[in-house]
RNA sequence: GGGCGCGUAGCUCAAUGGUCAGAGCAGGGCGCUCAUAACGCCUUGGUUGGGGGUUCGAGUCCCUCCGCGCCUACCA
C-alpha cells in the first residue's frame, strides 16, 4: 500500500466551468484517485475554489453582491456540481479560508526571511472611476499598430502585436468604459525566483517521465530570453490575503493582498488542513501529507492541470516551497508527477465562457447522467494534443460503448438467467477450456489496464477497459448458453454463473470511470464485495451458486438522433 | 516576431528507427436469437500534409514548404 496525494488545479470562482475545464484537471484527477483507492492505497484527494483576484471582484460587482458573499455562493454551486459529477474529493476547500490566509502569510514571511522577497516600485494604470488599478488586459483602446479599436492592453487580438497599456490610443477602462485613467506609482512584493533558477532547472531535470507538455513549458520559462523573471506576488486589491500582517518582515504593504497565483497553490496545503479541521484532527493529520520531516517522506504527490497552469506548478509554487525551506527548517513536499492536458475544443471551435459556446457543467447534468460525460470525456481526454467534442461522436461513443457493449451485456445475462434459472446464481456444471481461456484473456487485459491507469495513460486505459467488456460478449457468443441450455442445462448453469460474476468483475474495475453505473450494478447483484480482482479465476467465483440478484434497470439509455440534433442546436449559440 | 506542438483510413485516435502502418466507430457481407434492432465473425478503406535528405531500413531522425493549435510572464 502506498500513500498518494492528488491535487486538481483549482477552478476559478467566477462562474460555472465548462466540460473543457472539467476534463483538463478535476475529472482525470478523480479517475486516478478512485483507481488508487480501489487498489487499496491511502489517498488524499484535494481540490478547492480559487477565489481571489480582479475577475472575482468584477463578477461580484456585476452580480450586485459583496465579493465574500458572491464567492461563498459560487463555492456552494461548484461544490454541488462536483458532487453531481461524482468528483470524490476528500476535501473541496476555499482559497479564501482562514487556513490559507495563515499559511500564505507564513510562507511569505519565510521567503522574506530567506531574502527571496524584494520590493519594487512600478507604474500602473489606475482608473479613477473604477477606483482600482487595472490589469493590462482590462484596458482597451485603439491599437497603435493596426488601428483595431478594441485592442487590449496586453495584446491586440487583431494583429497579435504585444502591447504596453500606455501605447494604446484613446485608452479606456474595459470595466466601465471610463477614460479617466492615470498612471500611478505603486510598490509591490516580488518573489525573487530568478535566484532559484538553477535549483529549479536541476529539479526539473531530475524528474523522469514527465509529459513533454509539462517540461517544455517549464524549460521555456526557465531559459527564454533573460531566463526566469522575478514575479510580483501582490496586488492593489481588497479581497485576498493581506500582504501586511503582524510579524511581516516588511512595511508599507497595507491595503494590498497577495496575488492569486501566489496563494492559490498554497491552498492545496491549506485545504488539507481544512480537511483535518473538518475531521476534528490535529495538525499532524495534514502535516504527514505535506512535510517530509513529519511523515510525508513516503508520499507520492501527483498534480493534474491544463497546460495553461503549468508555469505556476513547475516554477513559482516549487520556488515558494523550496525557498521557504532555506534553512532546512521546513521541508515541504514537492510534486512528484505533473499530468498536464491540452484543450478540449467544441465542435470546430473553442469552448467559450464569454460567448456561452459549448456545454457547461450544470447543463451537462441537466440532460444526461454524470457517467455518460465521464466516459466520453475520459476516453477522449486531450492528452497528446487538443481534442474535439462533437455531438455525433459523443452519441456514437456513448451508445456503442456504454449501451451496447457494456449495458446490453448486463441485460442479456441477467434476463437470460431470470427466465431459465430464476433470480439467483445457478448451480451445477463445471468450467471447461473455454472458461479457462476467458479467465486468462481477462487477466492479461486487466494487467494492461492497471498498467495504463498507474501511468495515467487515460485514453489507453479506457480502450483496455472497453476491450475487457468486449471479451464478455465474445465469450457469450461462443458459449451460447441459450443453445446449451436445451441439451446440457448444467453446462448452461456454469456459463451463466461465470457471466453473472463477470458483471460484478466489470462493475468493480469500471467504477473509476462510471461510478454510478457500477453502484447500480452492484446493488442489483446484491453484492458488496468491491475487492479488486487479483486473479480472474478467483474473482469470477465471488458470488456462489444460490446468491440472489435482481435484473437491473437499463444501465444506459441510448441517445436518439432527435436528442442529438436538439442539443447540437441548443448549445451552438449563446448560453441560456 | 520568438518558442512549443500537431498534421496518419470518411470520423476519433494508436504505433522503443525494424514483419504487410493498427484499433474503435461509420460502410459492406455472413452468422446468432439470450439481450437496449443488441452481440459475434469476416471484410472494403492509407503515396502517414507536400518536397528533399540521413540510413541496410523513416509515420518515427534532419532540412524546407504548406496548413492548424497553444504559449509568450499584469486573466486565472
Amino acid at each position: 500500500m502506498a500513500r498518494i496525494l492528488i491535487t486538481s488545479a483549482l477552478p476559478y470562482i467566477n462562474g460555472i466551468k465548462h466540460l473543457g475545464n472539467l476534463v483538463g484537471s478535476q475529472l482525470p484527477a478523480d479517475l486516478f484517485a478512485r483507481y488508487c483507492r480501489a487498489r487499496g492505497h491511502e489517498v488524499m484527494f484535494i481540490c478547492a475554489t480559487d477565489e481571489h483576484g480582479t475577475p472575482a471582484e468584477l463578477a461580484a460587482a456585476k452580480a450586485g453582491q459583496p465579493v465574500a458573499e458572491y464567492c461563498a455562493e459560487m463555492h456552494l454551486v461548484q461544490a454541488e456540481l462536483a458532487r453531481g459529477f461524482r468528483l470524490s474529493f476528500d476535501h473541496f476547500g476555499r482559497s479564501s479560508s482562514q487556513r490559507n490566509h495563515a499559511l500564505t502569510q507564513h510562507l511569505a514571511k519565510r521567503l522574506g526571511e530567506a531574502g527571496l522577497i524584494s520590493q519594487i516600485s512600478e507604474k500602473q494604470v489606475y482608473s479613477v472611476a473604477d477606483n482600482r488599478f487595472l490589469p493590462d488586459r482590462y484596458i482597451e483602446g485603439t491599437c497603435p499598430n493596426c488601428g483595431y479599436e478594441r485592442a487590449r492592453g496586453d495584446q491586440c487580438e487583431e494583429c497579435t502585436k504585444q502591447l504596453e497599456p500606455t501605447e494604446l490610443i484613446n485608452p479606456r477602462s474595459a470595466i466601465s468604459g471610463s477614460t479617466d485613467l492615470e498612471v500611478r506609482e505603486t510598490r509591490h512584493l516580488f518573489l525573487r525566483q530568478s535566484t532559484l533558477r538553477e535549483t529549479l532547472d536541476k529539479w526539473i531535470d531530475s524528474q523522469t517521465g514527465w509529459p513533454v507538455l509539462t517540461t517544455s513549458i517549464a524549460k521555456k520559462w526557465l531559459h527564454d530570453g533573460d531566463g526566469l523573471q522575478d514575479r510580483g506576488i501582490t496586488r492593489d486589491l481588497d479581497w485576498g490575503v493581506p500582504a501586511q500582517f503582524e510579524g511581516a518582515p516588511w512595511q508599507g504593504m497595507a491595503g494590498k493582498v497577495f496575488y492569486v497565483w501566489f496563494d492559490a497553490p498554497i491552498e492545496y496545503i491549506a485545504a488539507t488542513a481544512e480537511w483535518a479541521d473538518a475531521q476534528g484532527l490535529g495538525d499532524d493529520a495534514w502535516q504527514r501529507w505535506w512535510r517530509t520531516d513529519l511523515g510525508a517522506d513516503d508520499v507520492r504527490y501527483v498534480q493534474f492541470m491544463g497546460k495553461d497552469n503549468v508555469p505556476f506548478h513547475t516554477l513559482s509554487f516549487p520556488a515558494t516551497l523550496i525557498g521557504a525551506n532555506f534553512d532546512g527548517g521546513e521541508p515541504w513536499k514537492l510534486v512528484d508527477y505533473i499530468k498536464s492536458f491540452n484543450y478540449l475544443n467544441y465542435d470546430g471551435g473553442q469552448f467559450s465562457t464569454s460567448q456561452g459556446r459549448g456545454v457547461f457543467m450544470d447543463q451537462a447534468l441537466e440532460i444526461l447522467p454524470a457517467d455518460y460525460w465521464r466516459w466520453w470525456l475520459l476516453s477522449h481526454a486531450p492528452e497528446n494534443s487538443d481534442s474535439e467534442f462533437t455531438w455525433e461522436n459523443f452519441q456514437a461513443s456513448v451508445n456503442k460503448d456504454l449501451a451496447d457493449v457494456l449495458g446490453n451485456f448486463v441485460s442479456r445475462v441477467t434476463k437470460f438467467c431470470r427466465s431459465k434459472f430464476g433470480e439467483a446464481v445457478p448451480e451445477g456444471g463445471e468450467w471447461g477450456a473455454r472458461e479457462a481461456a476467458l479467465a486468462a484473456a481477462l487477466e492479461g487485459r486487466l494487467r494492461a489496464y492497471e498498467k495504463h491507469m498507474e501511468a495515467m495513460e487515460i485514453r489507453k486505459a479506457a480502450g483496455e477497459l472497453r476491450a475487457l467488456w468486449v471479451l464478455g460478449n465474445e465469450y457469450l457468443q461462443e458459449a451460447a448458453p441459450w443453445a446449451s441450455f436445451k441439451t446440457e442445462p448444467e453446462q448452461a448453469a456454469a456459463q451463466i454463473r461465470l457471466a453473472l460474476n463477470l458483471i460484478r468483475f466489470y462493475a468493480v474495475i469500471s467504477q473509476p470511470f462510471i461510478p454510478d453505473a457500477a453502484q447500480a450494478t452492484m446493488r442489483a447483484l446484491g453484492c458488496e464485495d468491491w475487492s479488486w480482482p487479483e486473479g480472474a479465476e478467483a474473482a469470477l467465483a465471488t458470488m456462489p451458486a444460490g446468491h440472489a440478484f435482481s435484473v437491473p434497470e437499463v444501465l444506459f439509455a441510448k441517445i436518439s438522433d432527435a436528442q442529438r440534433e436538439d442539443w447540437a442546436a441548443h448549445f451552438a449559440g449563446a448560453r441560456g
